[in-house]
DNA sequence: GAATGATATGAAACCCATTACAATAACTGA
DNA sequence: TCAGTTATTGTAATGGGTTTCATATCATTC
């Protein structure tokens, strides 16, 4: 059951294959109209499905790209990996999904298996860890963009969103009514990952802007399973916190859980502010008040950024875009 | 900043491109000690990366595999799709992800160029409006495994549910708590896809195992923003459910969406059961019963049978395999 | 009827690896 | 020392397309 080949076609309409190839590339100024309908007739037969890999090794452009999540179990990880593949599905492409599990050496061996494929272009959430990997990518040219992560001194197109406005608009929340005990939690901050650490600027800054005081035992980083001993250390704090911004969405499912468990009622007892929409929010008891990140909006410009770098676009647009976040007030705070 | 090639390291070297060849392929035993160190230095010097591309020409694999979901939107395909790309990482294969968004000229479009692109096999959630496309893969035996939906007459390996115990364990579940007027709610039903109409079935013949006659004004199959007019016409009825069977993730969503905007207690005024468990099941008020597919197992088995279609191994297996769910019981029921 | 130009087609190089096999070099034992 | 191995390396074909450019064909014009 071997394949049909651009040679049996040429060979049974009695054309040469670059006779055919020209067809294939639609260049059909280049036969006669009796020629043209010949090879269409013949494809149709053989039912002849041209051999990507080797136009590509040719062509040298794949029309896929890669893109290589940090960890996919985030709620926001597939929002984007949906929208990007929709965006590119548009244009042509293909997506190859890759999840890095927050894993530096998943990421390095990703990435370099994507380049030996010879896909187009990547877009990353960077572990950050492979530094001189991105460095090689940025002197090769090749075309990258960031996302959800910046690398400072790289000087790569980042699409971002504006984490610190993010704990901002949560503080400020807050503090609109009337709380003041203000706790966060995210989870590990190994690797100075960008957006937690961030998130927990603009938790500062936001609290000082209002005449706050911060208290470092009301932030906590800790790993997803560490999480209820974390809130049980703040909830036997002599002053216990009066609110929560948990975030991102996975340590929110933790939280509530908590919350459930000890029967401790929302947003009486607790005040609750989670970064990253999810499903339930506006349907849970009491509905979830939570920051908004543009995911589709954000995984647009991403995918653009990266086409305009595919396509040698004169615009070297090698700047970071925080895009703004959105409060989707409810009733948990 | 043209990329370097095989020979480029072969000049560099000062051995020929086959040699670097064989070294490349770990064919050690083809060369002297002196060769192979030479070899390894040059490319390390040479920062060299082979040409995936030309290699998958030569040896027709390329390591990659299509995964083709119906719809990207539900819980489970992100599930699959996460614990698919987690095999198939460990294999030395890539993913790529395709979204039919329940499209058959989509399917139809990704099918083919995921043919044209030469991946090594196939996992899809079949529209079932492909026959032919189906049938000419079988019939060119190019691995295939469906996933989640059969369809009958093809004998192609397939793993899936087993719908009809799903929503026979939703209904002894409600009739052991003493329910009767039971409802179903299902997505659109066009096309005949299996999982729905399967689930409708059991659903008919557990209440007929337990002597109850079924009611078709219970019996719902409409598309997602129809679901609230839906259920409004349930609770119109002269004789009102007592529950609820929710045939997937979105239409529980939108369950829950109905039963808190209209202020309806669960369970007491309504008990609700959820086809596909959700994250938050476990600590909504109240937790919700689900009956949970075994998303990681039958990914697995779907990876491991297209794993042996693609080594040609001779386990022919063409069998439906189907799995089956757990009742996770809960307060909602 | 030859020169001209436009149209149609094919030959061959190329993309970058793999691989069968030929060729050379080094080494063995008689 | 020389045939006979064995170890090492190179040549060339191959995979399935694309692309450049030469050639063939044909109609047109003078």
């Amino acid at each position: 059951m071997k394949p049909i080949t651009i040679t049996d076609v040429a060979n049974h309409a009695k054309v040469s294959k670059s006779t055919v190839s020209q067809y294939l590339n639609k260049r059909y100024e280049y036969m006669s109209e009796k020629t043209r309908r010949k090879i269409e007739a013949t494809i149709e037969e053989l039912n002849y499905q041209p051999n990507i890999l080797a136009r590509s090794l040719k062509q040298k452009s794949t029309y896929t790209i890669g893109v290589v999540v940090a960890n996919i179990l985030h709620t926001f990880s597939t929002q984007v990996i949906r929208a990007i593949e929709n965006y590119f599905y548009e244009h042509g492409f293909h997506i190859i999904v890759c999840n890095a599990d927050d894993n530096p050496e998943k990421e390095k061996n990703y990435i370099e298996m994507l380049r030996a494929k010879q896909v187009d272009g990547i877009i990353i959430f960077p572990t950050g860890d492979n530094l001189d990997l991105y460095k090689r990518m940025k002197s090769d040219q090749f075309p990258i963009v960031f996302m959800d992560r910046t690398i400072e001194e790289l000087n790569v197109a980042t699409v971002m969103l504006d984490n610190q406005l993010a704990a901002q608009l949560a503080v400020d929340r807050f503090v609109e009514k009337g709380i003041e005990n203000i706790a966060i939690i995210t989870t590990s901050i190994i690797r100075d990952i960008s957006p937690r650490i961030e998130r927990i600027q603009g938790y500062k800054a936001a609290l000082l802007s209002h005449g706050i005081a911060f208290n470092s035992e009301y932030i906590k980083t800790v790993n997803i399973d560490e999480i209820p001993a974390a809130l049980s250390e703040i909830f036997d704090l002599e002053k216990r916190p009066q609110a929560i911004l948990a975030g991102n969405d996975i340590v929110l499912n933790e939280v509530l859980r908590y919350m459930k468990k000890h029967r401790i009622t929302i947003p009486d007892d607790i005040a609750i502010i989670g970064i990253d929409d999810v499903p339930y929010a506006s349907f849970y008891t009491p509905t979830i008040t939570t920051i908004d990140q543009p995911a589709i909006e954000m995984s647009n410009l991403a995918a653009e950024l990266l086409m305009s770098q595919i396509n040698k676009e004169e615009t070297k647009d090698t700047s970071v875009h925080r895009l703004k976040p959105t409060l989707l007030m409810r009733d948990s705070c």
